[in-house]
DNA sequence: CTATATAAGGATAACGTTATCTTCATTTAA
DNA sequence: TTAAATGAAGATAACGTTATCCTTATATAG
């Protein structure tokens, strides 16, 4: 698995408040009962990214999660720089700590042009495409079918 | 993490297998000591590697590890088919069970093709490639600098 | 002002992976 | 036949990630 759940559920998250109208905060509940990921934890995740600086947080009656103005621009790069950590894009397939061009493990020339798709991808691909994407009906960001959009069922 | 440490190991003991002598059986202490991995887990990976039919195993004195004959042909997916499981290859980015073609997350059409890359490295690279390289001097399989040959000092 | 709805923060628990320990079985050498 | 060296197997522990719970702070509606 490449990503951990963690930034699975915050990437989910982050596309459907995207896709959700800007003027309102978006309930952290509600993420939850669309994605069907545990509420508790989801609030966890989206504090870290207030504190990463992709979301404003409103408390009280009426509060929520908003993007910040421009994060429907972050790549899931950046995203994932704040739920990975920096060493992120680091990684050395056999999990050497020193393996460069200079150290190198013996899959280290094999992995670098994959790698380097890998990070192309996760660097052009930015929540608002994911968004557009995901608004054509054509895709899914939980396993629970049709569960982005109409009511919710509490 | 693309790989498990449990992967990691299974890989890194196999290719430093594959440059031992194919006589005499390769001891878990020897192994877990060139790669400076914890010798009591090293030996729970071995044997699951000898279920999953790529390793012999000698009881006794004399005893070890031996590849079994063609295990040094065995691709890196075969190696992680056992560590991993069978789903290893299947996985959705952003964690979804059911992520295919017909029910798609909205990565999955930007991740396919960086998959195939990443698959096709793996089902390319065998054991011997990666063994080969070791033997040239130019790689590191441990963090241990130059570890890998020369005498044991226990 | 009060009740309600929400996020924030800290403590705790559940879980899977990683790691260790102990005992047993097997093989060889002397 | 005994001692030593090894792997096998099962139980247990340590650890990090994932998940839950409880209390507090904040905002709004009435």
């Amino acid at each position: 698995m490449i990503l951990s759940r963690t930034s699975q559920y915050a990437v989910q998250a982050l596309i459907y408040m995207a896709t959700q109208p800007a003027a309102a905060p978006v309930l952290n509940k509600d993420i939850a009962t669309r994605l069907g990921v545990p509420a508790p934890y989801l609030t966890k995740i989206l504090q870290s990214l207030v504190k990463g600086g992709l979301l404003f947080s409103f408390r009280g009656r009426l509060g929520g999660f908003c993007l910040r103005d421009g994060a429907e621009k972050a790549s899931l790069m950046q995203v994932l720089q704040l739920t990975e950590g920096a060493a992120f894009s680091e990684s050395c397939l056999l999990g050497l700590k020193k393996c460069s061009d200079e150290t190198a493990c013996p899959l280290h020339f094999r992995w670098v042009p994959v790698k380097k798709k890998i990070l192309d991808l996760l660097q052009d691909t930015t929540l608002d495409k994911l968004a557009r994407a995901v608004e054509t009906g054509k895709y899914r960001l939980a396993d629970i079918p049709g569960s982005l959009f109409g009511p919710l069922n509490p």
